[in-house]
DNA sequence: CTCCAGGGATGAT
DNA sequence: ATCATCCATGGA
């Protein structure tokens, strides 16, 4: 099956940091969309899917590309918020490096959980307490003749054990996980519900949870809530954002950045911080990094 | 405000 | 083969 994507890179969209779980898989990748198991491959200005599963897709083959879009936010005016990003060298250069690259739209309590396992962990690591989480809890579906599994839903999660989550490389935050799935298992803690919030109101609401502060509840709302606006300061964006726009101030509070942010990148700022980020990233090794140590700076060949 | 547990991958020596 | 570095939350 086809589907007309513009403006759209897979590839970008599924390696920036925002999901940990798609795998590559010959010319494309495979994995979920919540019960759904796809396989997806760039086209032309569309994505080429193929649809898995045991048992077939219960819903009728017509939904399914609607769910794909939907997922993909092919929705989104993807010029539009480019167009509205500050103009400045640093962030032109991630606008030109991030070309395609969308916001996503994850299953609530999978982005929840994902990200409260993401916490002082890098994208390598969270992509294997991911894929571990599934494996042990999930349920098994095939796509293409491979197995991948689906992600726990927080009822299954919440009967599990502490060492049992320990298990999946998840450390101290297998209590928080625990702790978190409980409360949304229990109808206690509402995700769909909170898609009725304010930013400040919903930030507040998922703060409460175990394990999540403000970092994990801006990815959160930006990664599953489709709120834009939200910009999660992690170590990456915060020093680009010291180093460009704070350059040689001292005594910058985290206060001072998010109203900074808020204020500078304004109302598709969520995207700008991806952009911003996932060009840091791919950048490291052909940059100067700042906090090495000296004895390693004069020894390190220059380049 | 500061300090620090926590743990496994990753990269440097 | 060792050693340092990366990372967010929450509690002291």
């Amino acid at each position: 099956m086809t589907i007309p994507a513009p403006d759209f890179d897979l590839e970008m969209t599924l390696n920036c940091g925002q999901v940990f779980h798609w795998r590559k898989y010959r010319d494309g990748f495979v994995g979920t969309i919540g019960d759904l198991a796809l396989y997806a491959e760039q086209g032309e200005r569309a994505l080429k899917v193929r649809f898995g599963g045991t048992p077939k897709p219960a819903r009728g083959t017509r939904a399914l590309p609607g769910i794909v879009a939907r997922y993909f936010s092919l929705d989104h005016p993807l010029k539009e918020i480019c167009a509205s990003f500050p103009d400045d060298p640093t962030m032109n250069k991630a606008r030109d490096f991030c070309r395609g690259l969308r916001i996503i739209r994850q299953p609530k309590w999978e982005c929840l959980a994902t990200f409260i396992c993401s916490s002082m962990k890098q994208v390598a690591h969270i992509r294997q307490i991911s894929c571990a989480l599934r494996k042990r809890y999930g349920g098994k579906a095939m796509i293409c003749g491979i197995t991948i599994y689906h992600f726990p839903a927080p009822e299954l999660v919440a009967t599990a054990t502490e060492n049992g989550l320990r298990k999946c490389a998840l450390g101290y935050r297998a209590k928080n996980l625990l702790a978190t799935a409980k409360r949304v298992a229990s109808g206690e803690a509402d995700l769909e519900a909170w898609s009725a919030l304010s930013g400040d109101e919903l930030r507040a609401r998922l703060c409460e949870l175990p394990g999540v502060g403000t970092k994990v509840a801006n990815c959160v709302m930006l990664f599953a809530y489709g709120r834009i606006t939200a910009f999660p300061i992690d170590v990456w964006i915060e020093r680009v954002l010291r180093q460009t726009y704070f350059a040689r101030k001292r005594k910058v509070t985290p206060r001072r950045l998010a109203e900074f942010t808020a204020e500078y990148f304004g109302p598709h700022g969520g995207y700008a911080q991806q952009y911003l980020f996932h060009h840091a990233r791919s950048t490291k090794n052909s940059q100067r990094h700042p906090q090495r140590s000296r004895r390693t700076l004069k020894k390190s060949p220059e380049r």
